[in-house]
DNA sequence: ATGCCGGGCGAAGCCCGA
């Protein structure tokens, strides 16, 4: 079994015990690690390989940064989503490695927030995920087990949000946002979590200010989503809420999914 | 609640996040 987690940090250097005690505790075999604010020269590799992490990143200095770790060697394919060589926010690794669930392509992605919607940032925001729709259209076409992973910055559906009516208008609740997610989607990809997990309360994020944790006021934008290869080998996905809960949680907590090899031939059986 | 927290940067106070 390949235990295949995303999560976005909040600076890899706050939050490094953190990391360090859950990729202990929950062990998973590749880690897509979003928002790390660092660039790759001061990225605390020492601590993380010495858990037996190989490492991928593309870094950036004070914001945004994304890391991809993995038990497994890996082979970088992309540093940076490609359509627009002028885009110099760091948002997107792309790698291949062989696992025992067989060769696995993976991205940590870090979509635009896209606030205020009145701001050429909510642009930026859907021109990301136009682009981003275009390279997985490719991505699909090679026919390979392949998880897209990552802070999407999308609220999918009225379930996922604890109060649809306070998050209306925002950048991760705006139609257009949701539309450009489900487009996305409907090229083939299986939303790992919505497999195993039907109905409202699956919340990935929880805003440090309000009392938010405390109330379960959270929001799920964290997604795993799969191409019809990898989804033939989905056994289980799940939130893992006991970060947030953590000292000097991130606002952010893992999500996971697990894939077997003869998944498939297994549920048919 | 267009920032109540929290992090980066850099050494106060602003930028940014969702």
């Amino acid at each position: 079994m390949v235990k295949i987690a995303s999560w976005n940090v909040n600076s890899i250097k706050a939050r490094l015990a953190n990391v360090l005690d859950w990729l202990s505790a929950a062990g998973p075999d590749i880690v897509l690690l979003q928002e790390i604010k660092s660039v790759e020269e001061s990225f605390p590799a020492l601590e993380i390989s010495g858990l037996g992490y190989n490492l991928a990143i593309s870094g950036q200095k004070s914001y945004n940064g994304v890391a991809i770790l993995s038990k497994t060697p890996l082979e970088i394919e992309h540093r940076a989503l490609p359509g627009d060589e002028g885009d110099e926010q760091a948002r997107y690794v792309e790698a291949v490695t062989e696992t025992q669930a067989g060769v696995l392509r993976v991205a940590s992605i870090y979509l635009p927030n896209g606030n205020p919607v009145d701001s050429d940032k909510f642009g930026y925001k859907l021109g990301w995920m136009k682009r981003l729709e275009a390279h997985a259209r490719g991505l699909l076409a090679l026919e390979e087990p392949t998880i897209l992973g990552g802070d999407y910055n999308v609220i999918p559906n009225d379930e996922d949000c604890y109060d649809p009516a306070a998050w209306a208008g925002d950048a991760l609740f705006r139609p257009e946002s949701r539309s450009a997610f489900r487009a996305l989607a409907n090229l083939g990809f299986t939303d790992a979590l919505r497999a195993y997990n039907a109905g409202p309360g699956a919340y990935t994020f929880w805003d440090y200010q309000g009392g938010a944790w405390q109330k379960d006021n959270g929001i799920r934008i964290d997604h795993l989503l799969l191409s019809p290869q990898a989804a033939d080998l989905l056994v289980e996905s799940q939130i893992d809420r006991a970060p947030r809960g953590k000292p000097k949680a991130s606002d952010h907590t893992p999500i996971w999914c697990a894939l077997e090899a003869g998944a498939a031939a297994d549920k048919a059986a």
